[in-house]
RNA sequence: GCCCUCCUAGCUCAAUUGGCAGAGCAGCUGACUCUUAAUCAGCGGGUUGUAGGUUCAAGUCCUACGGGGGGCACCA
C-alpha cells in the first residue's frame, strides 16, 4: 500500500491539506511571504469596481501601443480572498472577494513579473491575495483589474466548500462560521445589517437623551425576571454568583440614583431549552424613562421599529442597485418574513387583552365560570390553576394565534393577575398597564408602568416567592437591596424590553435565531 | 424529557426490493494569453457518524450511543 493509498498521511495531514501546505512551501520559494504584512493604500473591491473609467479604458484600447502615450486608467490596489480560480495558460484569471462583493482580477505573465505570475498559477481558492492593477472591461463585458502585481496575503489550509452550492451542511456552518461569512455572502450580509440595526438603536436612543449604561452581568441574586439562572462561581470570593437574566433591577436603581433616561443592551443568559426562537444567551434592549409609562414607551417602541425597517429597505435598495427614488418601500414599508410581507409602514395595531379575548371566544375575560368550562371543553390546562391563568391559557392558545402576523400589534391592558410587578390602572385595579407586541407570529418584547411604591413592591415579591417551589428557591430569593433603592424613591417611570435577535430576525427575514447569532450554542463536536 | 428525521469522498449530492459504493465540484498530471460554475485529455481520492446485531450478502433492516434539523412538552 503507498502513501497515496491513504486518505492521511503519517503525520495525520490530510492529502488535500498537503498539497496546500507544498504550494505555501512554493510560494517562499519564489521570495514571497505566504502571509503578506502591512499594505496601505488599499480599497474596497466595490469602491474599486465604481472606479473604472469606460473613456481611458478605450482611449488605452485604441492608441495604447503609440510612443508617449499616458495611460489613464485608474489603477487600483485591492485585497480579497480568491472565491474563483481559472488558469488559461500564460493568462490566470481569478475572482477575489471582500465584504463590498467580487471583483475580477487578470494576471498576465507578459504584463507581471514572473514571480508573482508563478504565485497566481500557485494560488489555491480561499487564498487572501493582493492585487494591484489599472481597472479594464474585458470582452465580455466586465470590469476587471489588469494586474501589474500580485501578492500573498494569506494561506488557506483548508480545502474550501463547493465553489456553486457554497457551504450548505447547517452544522458546518453554525460550528465553523468563519467559513460561512465568506462562502455565503447572504450570511455576511445579515450580519452587517445585524450590526447596522444595533448601532442604529442606539443613535435613535441617544438622540432623544436616552444614557446607555452596563449593569452586572454577575449577580449574586439574578433578579428581573422568572427564568432559570446559569450558576457560576467566584474563586477569589469563594462566592457562587449567577449569570444575569435580565437587567431590570440595576436599571431601575438608576432611575433612583438620578438618571432619567437609561438603556443597555447586552446579553441576558436563561437556563433553559433552546429553540428557533431561544438561544442561551440572547440580546436585549431594556429601557427606562422617568416620568414616562407604558403609553409613552409604545410610542418609542413603535417609531423605533418603523426606523429600522426603514433603514434595512434602504439597504436591501442599494443592495439589489434599485433606484432609490423609486420608493415602493417607502410608500409601503414592507418588508418580507418567509411567506409574510410585514406592514412598518402603518400605524401598529392595538387591541386590548380584554378585547382580543371577547372578540375571539365570545365571552368576556371576567367569566371565570365560563372561561373554565371552555378550556376543559378544547383540552387545554385548567385543574388546579387559578382563574386568571385559565383565562390566559385560552388567550395564549386561542386569541393570540388570531392576530395578523403581518401587522405589528401592541396587545395592552394586560390582567393584573399575570403581571403582579406593574403598575395597574387607577380606574380598575383588574388591569395593568402593559402591553406586548407581536409581529410576524413572534413576542418581540413587553412595556410597563414600573412598579415604584416600595410597599405594594414588597408585598408582591413576597407573594410571588410563596409560591414557588423547592427547587426554584434555590435561585430565587428577595432582592433587599433592591427594595432599599424604591424606599429612596423612584420616579414614576415607563419601561420596554425588546428582543433584539428577534428583531433582527423580522428585518432580515431570518427564519430562526441561530442564522442571526454569529455563534450559536453548539453541542462541542467531540 | 418524548416523538419524527438526517449523518455516504475535502464540499454538494446520488445509490430502485438488502445484491460489485457513484457523479459534479475541488485535487493531481498535461494543453491553452479575454476566461468567468473556463474548456479539453488523462489520473487518484471511501472504516457510508460510532459500536454491536440479523443475513449467503447491509449505505439500505434491528439495537444502543454521538451530533444536526423539525415537532411536542417545559418555560411571567
Amino acid at each position: 500500500m503507498t502513501d497515496e493509498a491513504h486518505q492521511e498521511s503519517d503525520s495525520g495531514i490530510h492529502r488535500l491539506e498537503q498539497h496546500r501546505r507544498d504550494n505555501r512551501r512554493a510560494v517562499a520559494e519564489l521570495g514571497l511571504s505566504p502571509y503578506g504584512s502591512r499594505t496601505p493604500g488599499l480599497e474596497t473591491l466595490a469602491a474599486a469596481a465604481a472606479r473604472y473609467d469606460p473613456a481611458a479604458d478605450a482611449e488605452h484600447k485604441e492608441r495604447g501601443k503609440e510612443d508617449g502615450f499616458e495611460d489613464r486608467r485608474p489603477a487600483v490596489k485591492v485585497a480579497g480572498r480568491v472565491v474563483l480560480h481559472r488558469d488559461n495558460g500564460s493568462l490566470v484569471w481569478m475572482n477575489i472577494r471582500d465584504d463590498t462583493g467580487d471583483l475580477q482580477i487578470a494576471i498576465s505573465k507578459r504584463d507581471c513579473p514572473d514571480a508573482e505570475f508563478r504565485l497566481a498559477k500557485i494560488t489555491d481558492v480561499g487564498d487572501v491575495v493582493v492585487a494591484e492593477g489599472p481597472l479594464v472591461r474585458t470582452r465580455t463585458g466586465e470590469v476587471t483589474v489588469w494586474a501589474f502585481s500580485l501578492r500573498p496575503a494569506s494561506k488557506c489550509l483548508i480545502p474550501p466548500p463547493e465553489k456553486h452550492a457554497g457551504l450548505q451542511d447547517v452544522e458546518l456552518r453554525y460550528r465553523q462560521r468563519y467559513i460561512d461569512m465568506w462562502a455565503n455572502p447572504r450570511t455576511l450580509r445579515v450580519f452587517k445589517l445585524r450590526s447596522k440595526i444595533v448601532s442604529r438603536t442606539r443613535r435613535f436612543l441617544d438622540e432623544r437623551g436616552f444614557l446607555e449604561v452596563e449593569t452586572p452581568m454577575l449577580q449574586s441574586l439574578a433578579g428581573g425576571a422568572a427564568a432559570r439562572p446559569f450558576i457560576t462561581h467566584m474563586n477569589a470570593l469563594d462566592l457562587p454568583l449567577f449569570m444575569r437574566i435580565a437587567p431590570e433591577l440595576y436599571l431601575k436603581r438608576l432611575l433612583v440614583g438620578g438618571l432619567p433616561r437609561v438603556y443597555e443592551i447586552n446579553r441576558n443568559f436563561r437556563n433553559e431549552g433552546l429553540d428557533k426562537h431561544h438561544n442561551p444567551e440572547f440580546t436585549s434592549l431594556e429601557v427606562y424613562e422617568a416620568f414616562g409609562d407604558y403609553s409613552t414607551m409604545m410610542e418609542l417602541t413603535e417609531s423605533l421599529i418603523r426606523e429600522l425597517a426603514q433603514l434595512v429597505a434602504v439597504e436591501f435598495e442599494n443592495a439589489s442597485g434599485r433606484d432609490a427614488d423609486e420608493g415602493e418601500l417607502h410608500v409601503g414599508l414592507t418588508l418580507p418574513f418567509g411567506d409574510l410581507a410585514i406592514d412598518y409602514g402603518s400605524p401598529f395595531e392595538r387591541v386590548t387583552y380584554a378585547e382580543l379575548f371577547r372578540r375571539v371566544l365570545g365571552f368576556a375575560m371576567t367569566d371565570a365560570r365560563r372561561a373554565r368550562a371552555e378550556a376543559k371543553k378544547r383540552g387545554l390546562k385548567h385543574d388546579g390553576l387559578a382563574d386568571a391563568l385559565v383565562v390566559n391559557e385560552l388567550f395564549e392558545r386561542i386569541a393570540e394565534p388570531t392576530l395578523d402576523p403581518a401587522r405589528p400589534t401592541f396587545v395592552t391592558d394586560y390582567p393584573a393577575a399575570l403581571s403582579p410587578l406593574t403598575r395597574t390602572h387607577a380606574d380598575d385595579p383588574e388591569l395593568a398597564q402593559r402591553w406586548d407586541l407581536f409581529i410576524g407570529g413572534m413576542e418581540i418584547g413587553p412595556a410597563y408602568t414600573e412598579l415604584n411604591d416600595p410597599d405594594i413592591q414588597d408585598a408582591r415579591f413576597r407573594e410571588q416567592l410563596a409560591g414557588i417551589g423547592e427547587a426554584e428557591s434555590t435561585f430565587r430569593t428577595l432582592d433587599e437591596d433592591f427594595l432599599r433603592a424604591l424606599k429612596v424613591g423612584m420616579p414614576p417611570a415607563g419601561g420596554l424590553g425588546l428582543g433584539i435577535d428577534r428583531i433582527v430576525m423580522l428585518l432580515t427575514n431570518q427564519r430562526t435565531i441561530r442564522d442571526v447569532i454569529l455563534f450559536p450554542l453548539m453541542r462541542p463536536a467531540d
